[in-house]
DNA sequence: TATCAATTTGGTATCGTTACCAAAAACGGT
DNA sequence: ACCGTTTTTGGTAACGATACCAAATTGATA
């Protein structure tokens, strides 16, 4: 491949010294105007660029973010990353992006890595910070080895996670607010005159699972409704977990169904859906169903469905100013505040029956 | 932040020279295993790890490849990247994304970027290649100023791209079979018995949707059979674009609606029975539906989709296997032949009634 | 033991920037 | 015209690896 322009050549071109030259680059204010405007003009000619390796050297900075993620597949953490990535660039940070989880894709996962393993690479890759959204970091219990070697990227460059604080890691931490979600779910089904309400969906030992269920017994204690607990049926985030788990809803309290179901995703929702239609159950007829973290398919599935908006977007912005704030050096927290919002369509039946596209 | 360990302190602590570390560090069979052995033991110690910088000032390489694509969000791209990273790391190098479209998600794009000012940048980030995956280069008309740039950029570091083959562009490209999986799709509706068929979705001037409008063409007049123009649509490529193209239809041709459709993706295809029911139209009854480019729900919406396996996993696997290759100087052209597979289930009728889960 | 070849080591220029300091040029005021 | 101050420039030492060549060590053989 052809050779790239040094910095030397463009100063002999120009008749200056590299100094110059390099503080034309930095935008640095001592030039003088004449000199300044030929040398960016040989820049422009030879459409030079500055080496990033010499750069990094001098700088220890590659200008380049690490953002680790179990599954981009997943519409949750894709929508994320744009957000990320759309900001990191327009404060011209680029974004390696670490897919974290091959299992669910049938590949043959010939590398076999656990977080710990993305960690150390992203570390030899020399970036400036790095994002983790969810993963391992949600588990109930975070092995040690984990915190430690979180802990070890920690003190190298800065970290910011979007999930559940952990005692003994001192990386930033922008927390979710689960529970506000789930609890106006479950006034909405109570609204609608429910009784016997269940939840499905989730991986069980994760805090966001746990975190909405949480809060999803809590809020039906505090309106003095019983909760059964057949009908919380944990399995993971994907339409085939969702069919699996309201499968074995189904199964398990086939005496007394309940008449809604709360389901951690909309993925989830649409396996859901599928299981109760192939038990000849229709939704929302017989079970009505909203879920959370709705997704782009939301309005044209059949039912459309009842889902939460976590505005996502705000999130991922939220989660990379803190990085790049933390990364100059400033030591603030970013507050973060944003309420969930329920999109009422179909599936939860009554009030949703029109629809709500536009 | 902590500063990094140097080759010089390894190299002091284990009493030798910085050549002899390097030496370990790149595995050179002149070491005595005795000194290897201590060098090792002291690497490890303090877990060193090269800079990377340094490294590329020496070999001009940054163990780092660009990727370009559209829409993350897409599954179609993500399952593709998600290959494509895996064979990446295998080989020691990471992936800097760069998600071109941002105008679907309603964020403030706040940075007027097109195809090209990414190109520009993924230079800038000194990558030791890049790999474009659809995008503006799959424009009926390429800008010349596009082709311009995609040069440059071929100039300085071999560019793969998955996409259809364009003049005057000396990149390496991995074509896919666009057009087997639609005849394969028309011919067994033919074979249920349909005689109108019709097709939707896809950009206008887009090669992906002309080839396969013309392979569905193509092989209906073969058949002999007709094509109604009103049958076909185009759109976008997504579920609420198969919506407004499902909608068209059924306006525009109230008279003689086809009995079979085949839209360009199962987003469009979700979107366009969503399209039906709301018109109080049955799937399959009153329309069968196929798609291409299954998806993860595929086989959980109502009803579950009849779609086209294409194997996206063995061609990011191809991609990144010609990009690693055209690194290493070689300038040989892999050959990729997969084809796809028509996965029958509920929505295209008949043999597919009794669905197709697991 | 002396000689030569093969193996293992060390020294140092190099890569392309920026930071820092010193030198030169430009400017203002007497 | 001279001096002091400010602005603008240039020279060069880092930064941390690798590559290359030369030197030292080892081992084998006569």
């Amino acid at each position: 491949m052809k050779t790239k322009m040094t910095i030397q050549e463009i100063a002999q071109k120009s008749g200056v010294s590299v100094s110059t030259v390099s503080r034309v680059l930095n935008n640095s204010p001592s030039v003088s105007p004449k000199k300044r405007e030929k040398i960016q003009q040989i820049i422009d000619e030879y459409n030079y660029t500055p080496s990033v390796f010499a750069r990094g050297m001098v700088n220890h900075t590659s200008k380049n973010i690490g953002i680790i993620l179990p599954d981009i597949t997943n519409p949750y953490f894709a929508s994320l990353f744009l957000e990320v990535q759309n900001f990191a660039l327009k404060n011209q940070y680029a974004t390696l992006l670490f897919n974290t989880m091959f299992v669910r894709h049938q590949l043959q996962n010939e590398l076999h890595l656990n977080e710990e393993d993305y960690f150390k690479m992203i570390l030899e890759k020399q970036v400036d910070g790095v994002l983790i959204l969810g993963g391992s970091i949600d588990k109930e219990d975070v092995p040690n080895s984990f915190i430690h070697a979180l802990n070890q990227l920690q003190r190298r460059v800065p970290v910011v996670i979007v999930g559940s604080k952990i005692d003994g890691c001192d990386c930033l931490f922008i927390e979710r607010n689960l529970k506000q979600g789930v609890t106006s779910i479950v006034h909405h089904f109570i609204a609608l005159g429910h009784e016997r309400i269940g939840f499905i969906g989730g991986e069980p030992g994760i805090r966001i699972t746990s975190a909405r269920i949480d809060a999803f017994k809590h809020s039906l204690q505090v309106l003095n409704k019983q909760v059964d607990e057949r009908h919380i049926v944990t399995s993971d985030y994907y339409a085939q977990d969702g069919y699996s788990a309201m499968i074995q809803l189904l199964d398990t309290s086939a005496d007394s169904l309940p008449t809604a179901v709360i389901a951690i995703n909309d993925m989830v929702a649409i396996g859901a859906i599928r299981a109760m239609r192939d038990r000849g159950l229709d939704c929302p007829g017989d079970i009505a169903i909203a879920s959370c973290d709705q997704f782009l398919q939301s309005d044209y599935s059949i039912p459309r469905l009842t889902s939460l908006d976590q505005h996502n977007e705000y999130l991922g912005r939220m989660a990379v100013m803190q990085l790049i704030s933390a990364i100059n050096g400033s030591e603030e927290m970013l507050s973060i505040n944003h309420s969930p919002e329920l999109i009422i369509r179909e599936s939860c039946g009554a009030a949703g029956d029109a629809g709500s596209r536009t």
